[in-house]
This record gives C-alpha cells, sequence and structure tokens, in this order.
DNA sequence: AACAGGACTGCAATCGTTTGCCACAATTTG
DNA sequence: CAAATTGTGGCAAACGATTGCAGTCCTGTT
C-alpha cells in the first residue's frame, strides 16, 4: 500500500507484525526467557558469553520491554503524576517545565493532570490512577490537610506551595517576600494599600494575606482586602475597578496574572501605572517582563520549585525508608522592581 | 505514629493493607473473578441481583481497576502522549491546554513528552513508550517525512502543522495568513520588509518563508530573509539588531516569541514601534495582547488545534477501520491588527 | 414428558515480566 | 579425595485482569 512503509527502520527483514516479547529473544538465543529477563537486567547475574547473544538477539528482534508487565509484577511504573489546579495558568507552565526536565533526565515519564480546580476531582485521580505512576507531585492542592496527609502517607507524595504536617514539600516562600514588597510601597510613600486576593480556597492566597497584614502592622497601616478575584487576567477588570474605586495608591495582587489583566483594564481606562497607582504582582511568571508597563512582582523561584519537587520525590522512591532526608524545602523569592511602581501621588 | 491517618476515607475499618483486586470482590460476594469483571464491565452479562451484590462488594472493599493488567491482556491504555518540541514555548501551552482538556473530558490520560527539538528524542520516545500509549500527538515533529509515515503506519498518529502523506494532521493555515500579513503592512505603505526565520528544521518555518515569496511577487517585492533564530524571546535581540542593520520598514516574524523579544529589545535601543519601524508576530500566543506594544500577529486557533487532533485521534481509535473519516483538517488563521504596526516611515 | 434454547456463571488460558528456588557443573577448600 | 562453594541457567509461580468455551439450570415448545 505505503510505499514509504516499506523501510521502515524498526521493521527488518523477517519483519514481525507483533512486538518482540522475551520469549522471542530467549527462543532466538536458545536460552530460558528468565535467563533473558535477568540478561537484561541484572546483567552481572548471567554470563558473558550468553548475556552477548542473549543481547545481540534482543537487538535483532528489536525487542522492547513492556512497560505494563512490569509494572505488574514490580509494581513501579516509572511514571510520576503531575497534578495542577488549571493548565491554562502560566505559573504552572514554569511548573511543569521544571518537572518535566528533571523527569526526563532522570529516566521518567510526566503524567500531567489537571484538577480543574476541584478537590473531588484531585482526590479521584489521584486514587484512580494511583497505580499508574510510582508517586506525585501536587502543584496546588485543593484538598484538606487531612486528606492530603491521609493521602501522603498511602503513596510517594511532594506538595509545591502547602505545608501540611506529614506531607513532603517543596515551598515558595512568598509570604516573607510580601513583606518586602510592601515596604518597597511604604517608602513610596504609600499609605492606602489594597491586597488583590485570589481564591479563598486557595491556600498561599491566605498565607499572603496574613502575611500582608502582619506586615502592615510593623508598619503601621492597615492594608484593604479586596476581592476574592479568579486568578485569571480576565478578573483583572474588574479587580482594578475594585481598586480604583477604593481609592487606595497601591495594589498587591495574588497573582501576576491578575496584576497583569490590571494593568490592561486601566490602561483601558486611562489610569497611569504607576503615576495614579501602582501595582506589585506575585510570582514573576512569562510576561511579567513584557507587559505594560513592566510589572515589579515578586519574584519566584518556579521552575526550580518544580525541580526540587522531582529530586525530594525520587530520592524518597530510591531509598524507601531513609526518615533523615529532608521533609520540606523552602525556596526565597526576593522582589523585582520594574515599571509599574512608583512614588505615591500626593492625593 | 500520626493521628491523621486513622480515619483514612479510603482505608475502612477492616483495612487491607493492599488494595483490592478482582479476585477480593469474587470472595466478598461469592462468585467467579470472571463474573466479577463482567459485572463490572459488562453489566448486561450478568443477572441483576448478583450485579447488584458485585457491585456492593468492590464498592466496600473500595475496588480500583488495576491499568496495567487491564493494559497487559486488552492492550489499550487510555493514555495519549503528546510530544512537544520544548514545553517551554508558550505556543505549546495552549496546545497542551486544548489536548488536556478534550482528552480528560474522554477518559483519556494525557502523557506529556518534550522531545527537545530533537529527532532522535522524539523517535525513541515514541517507539519505547510505544505500549504505554494507545495513540500520539506530534505537535512539531522532527522527523523526516519518510520516518513520520512510517510510524503513522505502526500506530494512531496525529500530527500538527506537518503535512505528510500517509499522516493525518491538523494543519493551521498560518501560510494564507501570511499573505494577509503581508497585505496589511504593504497597504500602510512597507516596501522593504524581513522576514525573520525560526529554525531551518521546522517544517512551519519554510512553509510561512514560501508563503511570504509567493505573496510577495503578487505585490512585486521582494522580502529579506533574516536568521535563522531560535524561536526564544532572548533571541529577539539579535534578530531585533539585524532588522535594524538591514534597513527595512518592517518585519514578519516567525513566531511571537521571537517578535516579542524584538520589540523588548528595540524599546531598549530606542527604536519606536510602529513609528520607526512595523512588527508582525505569528500565532497570538499568552502575552501578545499585552505586551508593549500590543502586537500586531496572526491569530492561530492553537487552543482549537490540540482539541481537534485528539477528536480525530480518538475517532480513528474507536473506529479502527473507518478510512472514510478526515484524514487532514485545516484550520484558519486570521490576522489580528494592534499596535505593532503602522505606516512606513517616509525614509 | 422430553427437548431445544436462553440466561447465567464458572473454568482456564492468556497477556509479558519478574523472581524465589532449585539443579547442575565447575572450582575451592580442608 | 570428599565436601563445600560459587557461578549459571531453568522451572514455575506470581502480578490482575479479559475472554472463549463450556457447563448448569430454567423456561417455553411440541
Amino acid at each position: 500500500m505505503d510505499p514509504l512503509a516499506v523501510d521502515v527502520v524498526s521493521a527488518p527483514p523477517g519483519a514481525p507484525s507483533r512486538p518482540a516479547t522475551l520469549a522471542d529473544v530467549a527462543a532466538a538465543s536458545g536460552v530460558a526467557i528468565s535467563t533473558v529477563s535477568r540478561a537484561l537486567s541484572n546483567p552481572e547475574r548471567v554470563n558473558a558469553a550468553t548475556r552477548d547473544r542473549i543481547e545481540r538477539a534482543a537487538r535483532e528482534l528489536n525487542y522492547l520491554p513492556n512497560a505494563h508487565a512490569r509494572a505488574l509484577t514490580s509494581g513501579r511504573t516509572r511514571a510520576i503524576a503531575v497534578l495542577v489546579s488549571d493548565v491554562t495558568n502560566p505559573f504552572y507552565f514554569d511548573i511543569i517545565r521544571g518537572t518535566q526536565q528533571h523527569l526526563k533526565a532522570a529516566g521518567y515519564t510526566q503524567l500531567l493532570v489537571d484538577t480543574e480546580e476541584s478537590d473531588e476531582l484531585e482526590d479521584s485521580m489521584l486514587t484512580g490512577l494511583r497505580r499508574s505512576f510510582d508517586g506525585a507531585i501536587i502543584a496546588a492542592s485543593r484538598l484538606t490537610d487531612r486528606r492530603l496527609a491521609a493521602l501522603a502517607s498511602e503513596m510517594p507524595l511532594v506538595a509545591i506551595n502547602r505545608q501540611t504536617k506529614g506531607v513532603p514539600s517543596v515551598f515558595i516562600d512568598t509570604p516573607s517576600g510580601i513583606a518586602q514588597s510592601l515596604g518597597h510601597l511604604v517608602s513610596l510613600g504609600h499609605r492606602d494599600i489594597a491586597y488583590i486576593s485570589g481564591p479563598e480556597t486557595s491556600w498561599p492566597n491566605e498565607g499572603r494575606w496574613r502575611a500582608l497584614v502582619r506586615a502592615g502592622e510593623q508598619y503601621g497601616i492597615t492594608v484593604r482586602r479586596l476581592g476574592p478575584f479568579s486568578p485569571k487576567k480576565t478578573s483583572g477588570a474588574a479587580a482594578a475597578d475594585a481598586v480604583l474605586n477604593s481609592g487606595v495608591t497601591a495594589a498587591i495582587a495574588f497573582n501576576d496574572l491578575l496584576a497583569i489583566g490590571m494593568l490592561m483594564r486601566l490602561r483601558e481606562r486611562g489610569v497611569r501605572v504607576p503615576h495614579d497607582l501602582s501595582i506589585v504582582g506575585c510570582d514573576d511568571i512569562f510576561g511579567a517582563d513584557f507587559c505594560n508597563p513592566p510589572l515589579t512582582t515578586l519574584t519566584a523561584p518556579i521552575e526550580q520549585a518544580g525541580r526540587v519537587a522531582v529530586a525530594m520525590l525520587l530520592s524518597r522512591l530510591d531509598s524507601a525508608a531513609v526518615p533523615g532526608i529532608r521533609q520540606s524545602t523552602t525556596l526565597p523569592t526576593h522582589l523585582t522592581v520594574r515599571a509599574s511602581t512608583g512614588p505615591a501621588r500626593t492625593a
């Protein structure tokens, strides 16, 4: 039919219609299946000469181990699930990038799952796919502490940006950075400041808010809380309007997506940033550097968080019972001042 | 140890340390394994009363089918591999978003693979993981037509933005859009125009270039080709410098990432866009609307491409031998004029 | 009243590996 | 020179499901 199909690389002359199995290799090299299996995975357990013969046969037959059969007996899949609450969010892009790179380097496959901000979906995915992965990385769990801890006791788990007793985690220390953000605004003369809240079920959102309140106390100012807003660019419009209406001179947004959305809306309404209003974001996602004006934001090592999470997970997969390894890692953030913040307008 | 672990939802009183299997359910409901299997997957094949009993037992034991065991016999995994050449590229995020959503809706799992722009890696991933997925979606193959066609004859495959005989594909019709882009520039008075080339191994890159040359002929102008440049924001600097040096009044970039990078560099060098130079991008990725100035670009239905690819793939998975289904789909693009293009400067 | 045909359900083989245990030979050791 | 090692390789039992084939028991026919 298809002339091109003739010289398919993986289908040598004696083309097997069906992919080769251990049994085929065994037959071809005149040994038992078990010997082939060992030759391929425990090379030292078999004689060098035999091994050579087997390896050659395997190569000729184009043998590839069947991952499922393997997983069935060994229980290991060499796949890691990565759960994000919304693939749409650029924040997760960086996480995914970090995990993907590190996982591939370690010979693992990434199972990407979108939990759509739903705790139920998150739970059912985790339990339903349980045996399809060796461990999971949860980048923004919507589960309760209780449930999360329970799951963590049943499978290797690492949470990102979520600290719960009994659950290994990678924590991006945005809260301390938040204090810096506020300090930056205060030093520019701002006294009326608003926090643009993200979803109330978001753990980081609450952490950021609390940190802000605490920092506010130190500076002797009270920060206003606006929202909640969905952490999307489009929600930025409503957020911007709310900010304008509130009369503050500066706002710290739950994340960059919201901040960028606000920037767009403000421009539309003719409000000059930072002349009339200063905006600070959180995370420093893709786009924060080239939006208009470039966003002052709390830079988070997002990609690194993904990599670290993978490293933690893999280390506990290998050495199952190493209680010594760090159960929790904290990654520092730093304020990146760009052009969306400036001196407070003198009312 | 952990007080929370006591009331784990999925570990009822008589807690089985090991997850329940068909055998457990069979024992609990006093029937044979095969009956349980049927009751759960072919409900009509078993008596209603028995089925009820079995279902109850399954629920109580918290039975969950083992995907690997299932894959071993049935050969189907309910997983689809999605290959992108670079997870870093925002263009793919929209694809991933589209595939993810549609796949989950269909009850499939997404296996995300980054091929790092390498044809070898792409090939080995595809063959190596062959039995871990039911089909694959390749978003930007670096393989030769020959090899791609060969692979497509061995497994269900859908390519995005790559037309090769024998390979079902979803094609975003950027080439015809390119003519529009050029028309737009010409109508603004531009006569000296450059194409900022992406990687030469990129299939879409060549297609865009050819379309541009052809359109140029119609308008009686010759377009200059600059590059190649890596399709990254950082490469935009070199591209911008090259454009400036070439003396053209407008440039059409291989993709938005490059275009945005150029915008940043031009701003840095004090070149006013579009006053001094007009820039047109391709794809309309995340960020093209809020960069500075907002980018005039060829809007591509990226997310839709992902969804359509999934739909095509799943339809051929279900009805294996339906030769009637469309083997190739073309998605239209349209020019979105924003603020990066304007009248040609009168030299 | 004997029988054909359904409706259910069970038996057992199969998918492709891994791995504990045993057998056999060759080599050391006492 | 007998006994204990050591090095190799095979047997066969898992792993957890699916499915063709073959009973068993009813029910409706003739």
